[in-house]
DNA sequence: ATCCGGCAAATGTACGGACATTTTTTCCTG
DNA sequence: CAGGAAAAAATGTCCGTACATTTGCCGGAT
């Protein structure tokens, strides 16, 4: 889906300040680099943590934090006497969104970075509305953007249809990259109370393709999230299309009583 | 994956070592199991890494170490000058999921059949140990074929990976065209405890494609599944693989108490 | 050629220290 | 009493050391 772009605009966004992330976080960046530009190929060796200590000049309690980064990314495995293995390609397959509650929504995002490309009101045709299972021809706050990780590597596109009620938030929007739901709340007193999620593979349009950097017609998996207050009144839709193989929904569900 | 047919089959089974576990895990443990009892209620602050140390007469290399596995775990979250506060404990969390999703596994299973195409014993290459997430070349009673629905209409593939403990729940499959956990559950006295869903989007095999009448090359929506103990140990892995974009996965999150 | 044992290499655990950064508390002044 | 500054408290980063455990390689024996 392509929200239109809108006839009217509110100021850009500004970047936060940014200082420099400590030793252990650029080491980690850089190997990731080189990981994904293949100089470390799946199933290669990373150099052993003696060797990056002098090549970073770092000590060893430094390259282990930048190691266990990567290995929380998914991107290597460590074995005690066999080094660090590269696994697996792909910086998005770290993007690992772990699921569980709305509380954990707002972590994902808080984790990611929302960068606005259109916001205005949009009437749903019928495509649209199957989409999102909102009335066709219904009127709705449109954003579209793409979410991106720390590094600013894509992680997928994120489009909203907030409901006219709550419109107003657009207006902080630009200052605000992080989830939208809460702003919501704390602008109109909503509260969510629930959220219905519908995970679906489809082809990954051309147009979506482009922004993440990714090949068109291949699989996406599609995270549909529909926000509702406690009287069931639909306060936004999201949708998350994540490009490829390379992202994984998890999910860790427990028992907590005999059966 | 196709799973070879079986030339025959027996029970294996390799008792592992048990090791006590490093003093970093156990802090973390008796400080979750602390959390979990209320002893620090949400909100509330942890000790101090100082007063921890004194308190497990351990380092303060050590004490962060399980302050790292219990914010890794969402139970906890620090910040530099302010001390660690307890955010959400985890056993909540899991009373969300249990509404929706054991017993939601066990619903889907109810209402579909499982067709058995091959059963028998698979050692796993290293692209089949990738894509369970299981150790290369560890052997386990391999379990394929198509779940389908009322109508006899092919719903997904459904390919299992079953611990060699239970491999003798493979006699009972032929009667059973269900979920197979609660067999194992039955059979051997052990509770799953745990299950770690994985859903991504894949390209459709042709093999997969034509057992399910859909086209190869597609989209297809593969969940996996993986079965824990309380201990940690796994008793099956399973993946689900769903065609096109006619399957969505559903879920409703709910919130259990004011944010 | 194969197998086994020993040793070196490599990561995992855990101790210690120091300084930086952020938050909270305390103290002082108007 | 309120506000601001300074000090103390608490976590984050990064250095070092030592020993434990596991893996892989090499050489010798069969």
């Amino acid at each position: 889906m392509r929200v239109p772009r809108a006839v009217s605009r509110t100021a850009e966004s500004q970047p936060a300040a940014v200082e420099a992330p400590p030793r252990y976080r650029r080491i980690a960046a850089q190997l990731k680099e080189e990981i994904l530009a293949g100089l470390y190929p799946v199933g290669s060796l990373l150099p052993t943590e003696a060797a990056l200590g002098r090549r970073f000049a770092a000590s060893r309690h430094t390259v282990r934090e930048a190691l266990r980064l990567l290995r929380e990314e998914g991107l290597v495995a460590s074995r005690r006497g066999a080094g660090t293995r590269v696994v697996s390609p792909g910086e998005e397959e770290g993007a690992v969104q772990q699921v569980m509650s709305i509380n954990d929504l707002l972590a994902f995002a808080r984790e990611s970075r929302l960068e606005i490309e259109a916001v205005g009101v949009v009437a749903l045709d019928a495509d649209a509305a199957r989409r999102v299972e909102l009335p066709e021809g219904s009127r709705w706050l449109g954003v579209s953007g793409v979410r991106r990780g720390r590094e600013g590597a894509a992680l997928c596109r994120a489009d909203y249809w907030i409901h006219l009620d709550y419109a107003a938030v657009a207006r902080l929007l630009p200052r605000h990259a992080g989830p939208i739901f809460p702003l919501i709340e704390d602008l109109y007193g909503e509260r969510i109370a629930e959220v219905e999620q519908a995970i679906r593979a489809v082809p990954l349009a051309a147009a979506d393709a482009a922004s993440l950097g990714a090949a068109a017609g291949g699989a996406a998996l599609e995270v549909r999230r529909t926000y509702r207050t406690a009287a069931g009144k639909v306060v936004q839709v999201t949708i998350n299309t994540h490009p490829g193989e390379r992202f994984a929904h998890r999910t860790t569900l427990r028992r907590l009583r005999p059966a």
